[in-house]
DNA sequence: CAGGATCCCAGAGGATACTG
DNA sequence: CAGTATCCTCTGGGATCCTG
């Protein structure tokens, strides 16, 4: 479990264009095996409760998607609503606009993934 | 992952477990903590040797980026040049053209990164 | 159902030293 | 300079069981 990301100054001597401490902060908040996963199915679902969340992340166990799930909590990408007045309780994960600005960089690995995938396909052929 | 993907708006529920398993794909490839800042040290650099590409890629040990060179060059992604006429020979790391197809992905993390920082920071004052 | 508590492991990665 | 070789640490994450 991570906390929160405090950013440092990072003032390298040669610095780049700052793309790199970008992407390098980008990769310390979404970076991992599970969090971008999340966030996808997250945003495709709607409201979704746990069991049904594990359900969809292929692979994850109970301990790890509760422990990314709180991770991505304080990081304001997905909210844990709780339904008190049903019983037995009710909760539900939704992703919040946050996680929207994401749009993007999913949007981005998921087209270079793919094509990647179709690059490769062929070079086995 | 023969259906098409619209990287943009309204998706089928096809489309998205594609865009599931697509971002898995790339992560699969490019992801870990140091693949991708190696990739742009070396799309900033040009020709780079391995003490400089060390240097400049902040905080890695010999074994690993090592390791990672390896890793990256059986993807693709860099190719390492010997310079045998030289004495003592000279080993020179070159990003391929295929690490550039990465630019869309590497562009919306930086940006990201970027507007993710300095959210953090507004928060904190 | 929604997790928490434990135990455990592989493997990523760090530190240091060494070599052709 | 361009790495290798060791050794060692640390943690992401799997498996299993437990509970309100």
């Amino acid at each position: 479990m991570e906390n929160r990301m405090v950013p440092e100054e990072r003032m390298t001597a040669q610095a780049c264009s700052g793309h790199l401490a970008s992407v390098e902060d980008a990769i310390y908040v979404i970076g991992g095996k599970w969090k971008l996963k999340i966030i996808i199915v997250l945003q495709e679902s709607g409201n979704i409760r746990f069991n049904e969340l594990q359900r969809k992340v292929e692979g994850i166990s109970a301990r790890v998607l509760s422990n990314e799930l709180k991770d991505l909590e304080l990081n304001g990408f997905v909210k844990r609503v709780v339904h008190a007045e049903q019983t037995p309780v009710v909760v539900e994960y939704v992703s919040t606009d946050y996680s929207r600005t994401l749009k993007p960089v999913i949007g981005a690995l998921a087209e270079w993934g793919k094509t990647h995938k179709i690059k490769i396909k062929e070079e086995m052929s």
